[in-house]
RNA sequence: GUGAGCGUAGCUCAAUCGGAUAGAGCACCAGACUGUGGCUCUGGGGGUUGGGGGUUCAAUUCCCCUCGCUCACCCCA
């Protein structure tokens, strides 16, 4: 084998493309219908886009990126995830300046160079949405309900919602230092790894999955009782309105997101029927960024999810596999008449291929049935000169002759669609 | 970056304690069968056993290195 795909990635073709295709179409038509508008940004930045928008610390910029230089000696990275490049362009093209809110959606591969497993893959694709310029409850409840809707038109069971807060720059640093004091008076009940984190990242603590972790942190100060008045009022609109709206979730204070950008609401829906790579979505509310970023003060709120994982969590048996193509056979010198069938089915937008290889019907009508194929037209000599067709159904195991003019009318009553 | 498991034909898998020309099923090609299908029969093409090195009279088998895949850790979608 000469060549192979490079690590981490991977071809996706048919059958698994057609249910990438139906999760695609059918999460644009619901994103149409609250009002969503599509942007595609470029798959490369400058590096610097990233490492502002996503944070210095974090891991994706720390260890993950594919980063290089360019022929003028630039750094360039590729995506690792979309909502820095979003916020790039809102500023670059001010959106802001049309004043209200714009929502905006993207569809597309990211890359991180991580250690490929069970849904994970180092160029991965993302759906995402980005909403600007509200900082009302309300717009953190619909984008999370719009994403839950997205996920039941999929089909997909044994899902949970889990919801916490990261509180604001006011009240985020105090329990952050609360967090800190705690977790060093307990540091020797604690992993390694969590050792190290009680001065880099004392949240992601909360989330250590090492039983001792867990225990440990269990008398933690919690950030639900350390919210200040106005994110702890902006919570319990958020719960109000996903009541009304009918969305299920669940409060998990140890909820941390893993960038830095988040303020007060993230989430994160997990699948109980994927490996440990479970989360499917996250996101949150960003109220700093755009400003960080050198914008006006715009509040907003996003998520992202991972297509791979969720096609991955389909139901094959949910799908419409069988082959519906309606394959043309010569026989003798009729290859031209062939051709002229199958134009005339296409017009009709319906599918059909000329099996032009084929050195005997015997061998063509084995090949259709290899390829589960269920209509064949024989489109020979004398079928030519009479102006005819036989179309046969061989799943009925039955045939008929059907005029040329007649061809497209009288098979919409024999194709099952 | 760390750890574990696995790499034999297109696919799924065999190959005894280290032993002879590495086999089978499915798939593919051809014929029986020159205009009517899934069956059957006959024949055929396919492999540097992931790669490199070592031990041995002899390596798919044992050892080392390397690459790849898978899963897990880390982290995340």
């Amino acid at each position: 084998m000469p060549v192979k795909t490079v690590k981490g990635t991977r071809d996706i073709f048919y059958p698994d493309i057609e249910k990438w295709r139906f999760f695609e179409e059918m999460a644009r038509g619901v994103l149409k219908t609250y009002n969503f508008k599509e942007i595609i940004t470029p798959i490369f930045e400058y590096t610097e886009v990233f490492a502002r928008g996503i944070g210095e610390d974090t891991d994706i910029v720390h260890k993950e990126m594919y980063t290089f230089k360019d022929r003028k000696g630039r750094s360039i990275t590729l995506r690792p995830e979309n909502t820095a490049s979003v916020v790039r362009a809102y500023l670059e093209h001010k959106m802001y300046a049309e004043g209200g809110v714009k929502r905006l959606f993207y569809i597309g591969p990211m890359f991180r160079y991580e250690r490929p497993q069970k849904g994970r893959y180092r160029q991965f694709f993302q759906l995402g949405v980005e909403v600007f310029g509200s900082k009302s409850p309300y717009v953190d409840a619909e984008t999370i309900e719009l994403v839950i809707n997205i996920l039941e038109k999929s089909g997909l069971k044994g899902l949970s919602v889990k919801l916490n807060s990261l509180g604001c720059e006011k009240c985020r640093p105090v329990y952050r230092e609360n967090l800190k004091k705690f977790l060093e008076s307990v540091k020797d009940n604690l992993c390694e790894d969590c050792k190290r984190r009680v001065d880099t990242n004392p949240l992601r603590v909360l989330d250590c999955k090492v039983p001792s972790c867990k225990e440990t942190v269990k008398n933690a100060p919690n950030i639900q009782q350390s919210l200040c008045e106005e994110c702890k009022e902006h919570q319990d609109r958020v719960f109000h309105y996903l009541e009304t709206m009918g969305v299920k979730y669940e409060v998990d204070p140890n909820l941390v997101r893993g960038l830095d950008y988040y303020t007060r609401t993230v989430f994160e829906v997990v699948s109980e029927n994927l490996g440990s790579q479970n989360a499917i979505l996250g996101g949150g509310r960003y109220d700093n960024l755009v400003k960080e970023l050198g914008g006006p003060d715009t509040p907003a709120f996003g998520w992202a999810l991972g297509i791979d994982r969720l096609v991955l969590l389909l139901d094959d048996n949910a799908f419409d596999f069988s082959n519906k193509t309606i394959y043309v056979i010569p026989a003798g010198d009729s290859i031209d008449y062939c051709f002229k069938v199958a134009k005339s089915l296409r017009e009709s937008n319906l599918p059909a291929e000329v099996i032009s290889d084929s050195k005997s019907l015997k061998k063509a009508l084995n090949f259709v049935n290899r390829q589960n194929g269920r209509y064949v037209i024989i489109a020979g000599e004398s079928e030519a000169e009479k102006g005819i067709v036989v179309f046969k159904d061989l799943d009925k195991r039955t045939q008929k002759e059907i005029g040329f003019e007649k061809l497209s009318e009288e098979l919409k009553d024999e194709i099952d669609k």
